[in-house]
DNA sequence: TTAGAATGTTAGGTCTGGCTAACTAAAGGT
DNA sequence: ACCTTTAGTTAGCCAGACCTAACATTCTAA
């Protein structure tokens, strides 16, 4: 089993790999400045990380994730990913708070609740989408306060 | 504006909170008992939460929140509230994991966030009932891995 | 090829939030 | 009334995660 990692030295891990994917040499300066902390914060957090093997970092050094480093800030990723559909797309929240948002909860969702939202998510995707649906629906409900025409009070019998 | 306090600080201020609400008189031990730190601890965090004027408390005397402190606690109370409710009722997590994870999102939650979530399950009890709705669709696609038959594939217009 | 700029590290400090050990106050039973 | 138990406090320690200041290395461009 992986060893649990706190919510800042998950945030190392995932910039080192965000940073990776955008094909930007992986430098201490880069991360310090993705997450906004100073370069010796940086440096004593790749010492942690590389102590619990998750990442390769050689003095004046590149950084890179070991196979189990990769594995965590895929985790994280993960998590953030999911967590960033939901607030969008059915939470209808602009991009900028949803992207704060799930930074922070990323952290705190349990595996389980984050494999619900993740099926919740593919729910939504999967069930009807013509006409007004129920998400549709929401979305009215959002912008005036009262569910639409198209939501039936009584059943509408099969 | 009241000052903001840290996720510990808070689960302090819910502590004393949820006590009072049981009746029970507010000691250190019990925080200490609810909140599975020693009483060492409960002590600090008084001290500071009390300079921060969110409670009173005298040396060896009983824990009381102060109208600043209680408008604070009750709205951790309300984030854990909505969180939980929307863990239980929408994504159908037990109670258990449910309660869980409220204790640790409810401090990361942004106000937007939890408005939104809150609409949503506004929503989703006042959006029809009858017949198998979304929500129910929703618990039948988790228990089956698949849509019921009543989720309609194409749509049935108007 | 070498000096200066840019980058990185080390040392040491702060703050938060836990802990244990040792002391003090308050409560309660006989 | 007093002596023990229980509750609460104080003092002092530790770890995490940040910081600044000072020092070291690497890169780059004249």
């Amino acid at each position: 089993m992986e060893k649990e990692q706190t919510a800042s030295m998950e945030d190392y891990l995932e910039a080192v790999a965000m940073l990776r994917r955008r094909g930007k040499a992986v430098r201490v300066k880069e991360i310090s400045q993705a997450l906004g902390v100073k370069m010796p914060s940086v440096t004593a957090a790749l010492k942690k990380l590389s102590d619990d093997g998750l990442v390769e970092h050689e003095r004046y050094g590149r950084v890179k994730l070991t196979p189990a480093g990769d594995r965590a800030a895929k985790s994280v990723f993960h998590r953030h990913q999911v967590l960033l559909r939901f607030l969008t797309q059915v939470l209808s929240i602009s991009p900028q708070i949803a992207v704060e948002d799930a930074c922070r909860m990323e952290h705190s969702i349990s595996p389980i609740t984050l494999e619900r939202l993740s099926k919740f998510l593919e729910f939504a995707g999967a069930c009807p989408r013509e006409r007004p649906s129920w998400l549709e629906n929401y979305k009215h409900y959002l912008e005036y306060g009262q569910l639409p025409a198209s939501c039936p009070e009584k059943s509408v019998k099969e």
